[in-house]
DNA sequence: AGGCAATGTTGACAACGTCAACATTGCCCG
DNA sequence: CGGGCAATGTTGACGTTGTCAACATTGCCT
């Protein structure tokens, strides 16, 4: 199905959809997200994209999962590392490095502009990405099930990366300081206190 | 100045204002907090807010500086703990406890649906807070300045309050666990890493 | 007492999300 | 091969919102 004779129909606009609200998400913030600015980027009518998502929610909803997606092929791209403590540091560093590469789409996918009620898409991915996190917490040697230590874990590089993205590191520091090495340091505080508990 | 005779002036509309933004703040979350509605609600013209302030914003701007004052008063009114590694992880229970106990006041002040930029006094009751946290890690007898300790400190606390509320704890725990008992684990493990790094 | 500045009201405008009614197209089945 | 049906896109409408301008009302100061 392509745009070949008369362009009533577009191909494949749910695609073209995610793809204009992306652009825009990412150009003008969250805030500048709606279904009437989207169907204009697409260049199609302003209730166009009705035929594919219920509502705006439905749509910002299925951005999130996408991006899920990609962190979660970030981890599976990391390169492999046995050790596992700089295994986990770099997992932080990963975490926290998408937070401030994709900051919009990172507001979208953590913030609450968005309620996640009511998508389980975006619950599954979600919690395929914790999964990995504590899957590397176990080869730490932490006993089995290690929820609370893979939840501090967590906490913590998703705490860095909000901080640097409310740029309350900015405001907060004279002398210069970015995410990365703040989650080093935190990663290694971690670590030791982990070492020092067991 | 009060309502005395005729109730065409209304005596403080500004405090007014700022309790039903509150009000409406807690009862129906950030995104049912209009400029009409808080009107509405204090029982006056849906233009008259202008009056007193320039624009939403502005008024949410006020909001999450008095939220932000309320928790500096929470961390003033905390019992004294001489001990520095108790006194800490009461901070951080503290903070989380704040975010527990107003969750729609805490992501008004730490969301992204205000931005904050261009509001002077937001930035300096929030600078103030950290400040107040900055000196406990002090006391703990690290070197000064101590920010990387105080950030990552900070960051901890923050992401467990963040992934406290946006209930992905709930999401991710079969087992029963609340954001006090994880902001105790994270405590706990931070302290021992600090005493063993140093 | 009278006038001025502060404060509140009314009405308007543009933008938004969403729905219903209508138009157009591709595809499947006889 | 043609006709109809489901999928998809358009148009127009409604109610809501933030914000502004013009106007009304009040309290205070001289």
């Amino acid at each position: 199905m392509r745009p070949s004779s008369g362009d009533y129909h577009h191909g494949n606009l749910r695609q073209a959809l995610l793809d204009a609200a992306h652009e825009q998400l990412c150009d003008a913030g969250i805030g500048a997200v709606g279904m009437r600015e989207i169907a204009r980027r697409v260049g199609v009518s302003h209730a166009a994209p009705y035929r594919h998502y219920a509502n705006l929610d439905a749509l910002l909803a299925d951005l999130a999962t996408s991006g899920f997606r990609e962190l979660e092929q970030r981890f599976a791209h990391l390169p492999a590392i046995a050790e596992p403590e700089a295994r986990f540091t770099a997992m932080a560093a990963t975490y926290v490095e998408f937070a401030s590469d994709r900051p919009q789409l990172w507001r979208l996918m953590f913030g609450d502009a968005l309620d996640k009620t009511g998508h389980p898409q975006l619950l599954e991915v979600s919690q395929a990405v914790f999964a990995n996190l504590q899957e590397t917490l176990l080869a730490l040697g932490v006993a089995a099930p290690a929820i609370n230590e893979a939840l501090a874990a967590w906490a913590m590089a998703h705490g860095v990366a909000r901080l640097a993205l409310d740029r309350r590191l900015d405001a907060h520091l004279n002398l210069a300081m970015d995410a990365n090495t703040l989650v080093d340091t935190a990663a290694r505080i971690f670590l030791a206190g982990l070492r020092n508990l067991r």
